[in-house]
RNA sequence: GGUGCCUUCGUCUAGUGGUCAGGACUCAGGGUUUUCAUCCCUGCAACAGGGGUUCAAUUCCCCUAGGCACUGCCA
């Protein structure tokens, strides 16, 4: 496979918005093309002018530049094998079928929706498999020229034969069918219209693809492919079908249970790189056994030989513990700049104080979406919020009173309010009340904060400001 | 039903004809932080079942079970 320029493509069909699978598969073809220094291609499936939408089409390139996968040709970039687009390629399609109806490896079936539904349900309650009968495989030439003339409508069918197909799959590796099973399939709509199956290998052909990177929801129809392909004597691309991504339960990932396309993790935010990173661990490892991967490194290291065949669940708290450690890693500057989208709740809070504030969560952070939630209590009213079971088991100890009362006495006499002073006046209390450790400061956190837990408690109060501090302190102490 | 694919800790995975079956997430415990979190350390936890082949099988073969996908004038 070095001889040959690598071409790879992504080929979505636009109906909806991106998915968590198909946004694996479009990143193992990115990562595959970069690797061998080849083209990958956006192609926009859309032969299903029923569920197909432009806005789909948007949204689908948006997550992808979101996730910075970047192609060399498609749709709006262009190309030298374009249109991109499949409703823009009808006529290719259609006379690749004529040449087919020509050498008759296809026909034209006049049969209606009804008698074919009914066959399928006569089949179904004998429990035979059913396909289709191919009776109209054998009508004669002047009655079809009838049949037309008459203006009856037909789809085109392939027709199938009987034979072995098998091929070597670069992850399922030896894969074979029996053509028998299969059935005379559509490839041209009785009104005109291309069928998946068949635009798929045109296009694949045309656009001298040299690798289809797919879901293995496709390995059903990889057989129907080569069959196409052979009729036309083309060249046989090679096929790598990665395994499923599976929910919970070990079915297709779905909706209904949190996020499954790109743009919902994206608005929850998760950072791109968390999210490549992620799906890229999903049926394949790298060498190394490290888990947190550049994109140079996944690049380099990504090869079909470490695949493994089966599905994979995709576990969201992995996710998010992945997506934290991206977290910490941003520079202050980034951090702020990425967290800004989700801070429109804090609107007449200056951006000095929300950089200030949202610092400190830098280093527990799993989801941007998170941090209102997170910083809320810098700038709620305190003192109308109730304290938990668990927090007033710690407040009942003996020992609070004291500690409260230490600590806003020497608070009062503070000069200077600042991360350090206040570390020291900790000290002191604690010092003084002879008590420490998670006695004297979890009273102080859950007074002062009504929180269990948060980030370094002086930090909190060096933002609270010497006056807040000590009001919330008082407060809990007069209803002690 | 038919066809195809799959099966190592709860999850993601590594791995080999002889290993204490390794790592990561989660969880539990401990340490640092005079607190929670972060961080560090330790621990719990797996070769689906049954037959072969072999001196030896998690690894090779067969069967069973289970799972999933496809079975459209969807892609």
């Amino acid at each position: 496979m070095s001889e040959k320029q690598v071409r790879v493509r992504f080929a979505p069909s636009p109906t909806g918005h991106l998915h968590v699978g198909n946004a694996r598969a479009a990143i193992l073809n990115y990562l595959f093309a970069k690797h061998h220094n080849g083209t990958m291609i956006l192609r926009i499936e859309d032969t299903d002018a029923q569920r197909s939408t432009e806005e789909s089409i948007q949204t689908i390139v948006e997550d992808l530049n979101w996730l910075g996968l970047k192609w060399e040709e498609g749709p709006l970039k262009g190309g030298k094998f374009g249109p991109y687009k499949q409703s823009e390629r009808y006529e290719i399609y259609r006379n690749y079928a004529d040449k087919l109806l020509e050498k008759g490896l296809a026909y034209r079936c006049f049969c209606s929706e009804e008698e074919i539904e009914k066959e399928r349900e006569k089949a179904e309650q004998q429990g035979i498999p059913y396909k289709y009968s191919g009776k109209c495989g054998k009508i004669s030439k002047e009655k079809i020229d009838e049949n037309i003339a008459k203006g009856l409508s037909f789809v085109v069918r392939f027709k199938v034969g009987s034979q072995i197909i098998s091929f070597k799959d670069l992850i399922m590796e030896e894969v074979s069918f029996q053509s028998e099973t299969i059935g005379d399939f559509v490839i041209i709509r009785s009104d005109g219209s291309p069928i998946y199956n068949f635009c798929c290998v045109i296009d694949d052909n045309l656009m001298e693809i040299s690798h289809v990177i797919r879901g293995d929801g496709h390995l059903a129809n990889t057989p129907k492919q080569i069959l196409i392909y052979k009729a036309f004597g083309w060249e046989i691309p090679n096929f790598a079908h990665t395994p499923m991504i599976l929910d919970e339960n070990r079915k297709k990932l779905s909706k209904r249970k949190g996020a499954t396309s790109v743009d919902e993790f994206k608005n929850e935010g998760y950072l791109p790189h968390a999210l490549i990173n992620f799906l890229s661990l999903l049926s394949w490892s790298s060498p190394s056994g490290d888990e947190i991967l550049s994109i140079e490194r996944l690049i380099k290291e990504f090869d079909f030989s470490r695949m493994n065949k089966s599905g994979a669940v995709f576990d969201p708290v992995k996710l998010n513990w992945m997506n934290g450690v991206y977290i910490k890693e941003l520079d202050s500057v980034k951090y702020f700049e990425l967290l800004k989208p989700y801070l429109t709740k804090f609107e007449g809070v200056s951006e000095e104080i929300l950089k200030k504030v949202t610092i400190l969560f830098k280093p527990s952070l799993q989801r941007f979406s998170e941090i209102s939630d997170e910083i809320e209590f810098f700038f709620a009213d305190l003192t109308k919020i109730e304290f938990s079971e668990e927090m007033q088991e710690i407040l009942k100890l003996e020992t609070t009173k004291n500690v409260l009362e230490t600590f806003t006495k020497l608070a009062s006499n503070e000069t200077i309010w600042s991360f350090d002073s206040i570390k020291e006046l900790i000290k002191n209390v604690g010092k003084q009340t002879n008590v420490k450790g998670k006695n004297l400061f979890m009273p102080l956190r859950i007074a002062i904060t009504k929180k269990l837990h948060g980030p370094e408690l002086p930090a909190i109060c060096e933002i609270f400001g010497k006056d807040k501090t000590i009001l919330l302190a008082k407060e809990v102490l007069t209803n002690l």
